[in-house]
DNA sequence: TTGGTGAGTGGGAGCGCTCCCACGAGGGGC
DNA sequence: GCCCCTCGTGGGAGCGCTCCCACTCACCAA
């Protein structure tokens, strides 16, 4: 069934030029021959055999969304399912394909890299969550390929849409300074990710704001897994917080459990912000007090971002970072009083 | 940076189509010539141009993997990530290329149809979770084009692998039986779905086997989201039952806060067997007892067959089901027994 | 009348590849 | 010594499209 410009062109009685002009809505078409041509592609059903386009016009309308270090953790947490739902949307919407390109060892992604920008398939690559170090960005750079990064990038160069990790931190501890914590324990995420030091320089700050001395002992690095808030929370207690600032709702499920083992109760005994504001966060008991980001505002600016790089090369490095917001759960309480 | 064939050629001495033979490892090429092409090819970093190749072969090594009618719970219950993760493993494997096609709307569905398939862009389409009269499988099966459904299709023309929904459900309304409980509520999943009339089909069998009647009073359908799960238990407690089998993990998450609700503990008040075993079924209090699939074997097993499929066209269609297997946890007690 | 202009159209070239056919060289059978 | 066959290689054609250039045919100004 799958017909070619030429034959459209003999049905509609005109030269295949004339059917390409009218399929890309090119104007110097009179308005009788666009009519006919556009029955002929009606009646006969015929598609634009897009590989064949491509070839001409070094175009596929196919961006890639890589996602480097799969960690299991990355898919049971919803970030990254939400954050792909809204990138195909989007994509959607600006009539492009996206392409899911996830490897975990190192020589995967090699692999992939050959066989997806070497091959010229993809017209630009969205990079979710890599390590502030990943290879995958100097490459990318040195060969030229339209991307843009989900989360900062130290290298200016870099195109990135990003939520406000910092100012939402910040507001999470700021929240818990203003309910009269002291002594805030912090369980960081990955701090080789920008989003993990980020989190952490939050808190950092508003503890700076408030003039609390900074603790290392209340400081504990966790990778943003579920089991690592457990653990994190059993090596943060000794130290004796009042309130946790917890890197991701994940680690805070995980951090809720230890708690409870300790036999301590959130918010009465110890007080917890998270930050993410995944569905779990609201149907766990307690519901968290979270800083909320918009995946799905994320995603889509990240689209739209590398479409418009697509389209128009040249312009210039730029960095968007999204507001983030404190939810107001029930999981903090006022240091010190009953209930 | 990008080189031709041509250009290759020249490099190494030898004509295009001797250097065409060399990449695609076609047999008669002289040992000594294939080392100088090979060297010549690796010097300049040539990689062929997929496009233009696939212009030629009319095989692109892309497939699609279709999610219709895309609520947004699919993406907050980890069954669709974790199909994601293990389908671009394998598609890695068979050096496939996997394209993302959600859609809500079933203009979207058109658009996204004749976009795609008309398209020739695709080699093949992974079909997820549709729902039993979704419009896409005529389509494809009109149009020819190689699929593969997860989940069962009715139509005999269909290639698909499946999980034993009805032998898992079985099994675990079996052992609810075996442990002394008769009047077992059903908590269904969406009915005009494949596996949500399988799972309850089983019970159905389960009940049969042990001459157990049939009481519609105690089955609810639901819609395998969380909330329907908390709704449907409170629809079901009227009814009494000494026991549920919900059928999905993440319905049984509502559930079990509903029957907290109702002040009733499980196991010692009301017993509950579940579906999935996805992370939470183990993570939540109590740690459920639910029935395994192994979703990242069918996935993998979709991507095969289609590879195959696309590979060896005219193979017949085939049905491959994957058994399932009740992990037993802590949220079943026999029946009457105080702890 | 002539030349210029611009809108509308047709055809050739070429994107980078694969596939087929042709051709020469070398080897074995008679 | 001749024929035939095989092996290795080169070049042409063509995949379906876009883009450029050239051409025709009003139409109008000089």
């Amino acid at each position: 069934m799958s017909l070619t410009l030429e034959e459209v062109a003999r049905l509609a009685g005109v030269s295949r030029s004339t059917v390409s002009r009218v399929v890309n809505e090119h104007p110097s078409v009179s308005t009788e021959t666009r009519r006919r041509v556009w029955e002929a592609v009606r009646e006969s059903g015929y598609q634009p055999h897009a590989v064949a386009r491509s070839l001409v016009t070094k175009r596929t309308q196919i961006i890639g969304i890589v996602i480097p270090e799969l960690v299991t953790a990355l898919f049971t947490d919803p970030f990254f399912p939400i954050l792909l739902r809204s990138a195909t949307e989007s994509c959607n919407e600006h009539r492009y394909q996206l392409m899911l390109s996830l490897f975990s060892s190192s020589a995967d992604r090699k692999e992939m890299y050959e066989r997806l920008v070497g091959n010229a398939y993809l017209d630009g690559v969205i990079v979710a969550s890599s390590a502030l170090d990943d290879p995958l960005i100097p490459d990318l750079l040195r060969d030229g390929v339209p991307f843009v990064c989900v989360g900062r990038h130290p290298d200016p160069r870099v195109r990135s849409v990003d939520v406000d990790n910092i100012g939402g931190a910040r507001m999470a501890v700021d929240y818990l300074i203003r309910l009269g914590h002291r002594r805030i324990g912090a369980l960081t995420g990955r701090l080789d990710t920008a989003h993990g030091q980020d989190r952490l320089e939050g808190y950092r700050q508003a503890l700076t704001t408030h003039q609390i001395p900074f603790n290392g002992d209340l400081i504990v690095e966790g990778d943003f897994t579920e089991s690592s808030g457990t653990i994190g929370v059993q090596r943060l207690l000794p130290a004796d917080p009042s309130a946790v600032f917890v890197a991701s709702d994940t680690m805070a499920v995980g951090a809720l459990r230890a708690l409870r083992q300790a036999g301590l109760e959130v918010p009465q005994d110890i007080a917890l912000v998270s930050f993410d504001d995944i569905p779990v966060a609201s149907a766990i008991e307690p519901p968290l007090t979270t800083v909320r980001q918009p995946i799905g505002r994320l995603a889509a600016l990240a689209v739209e971002t590398l479409v418009d790089l697509i389209e128009h090369p040249g312009s210039g490095p730029q960095r968007i970072v999204l507001p983030t917001e404190l939810v107001i759960r029930e999981s903090c309480r006022e240091k010190g009083v009953m209930p």
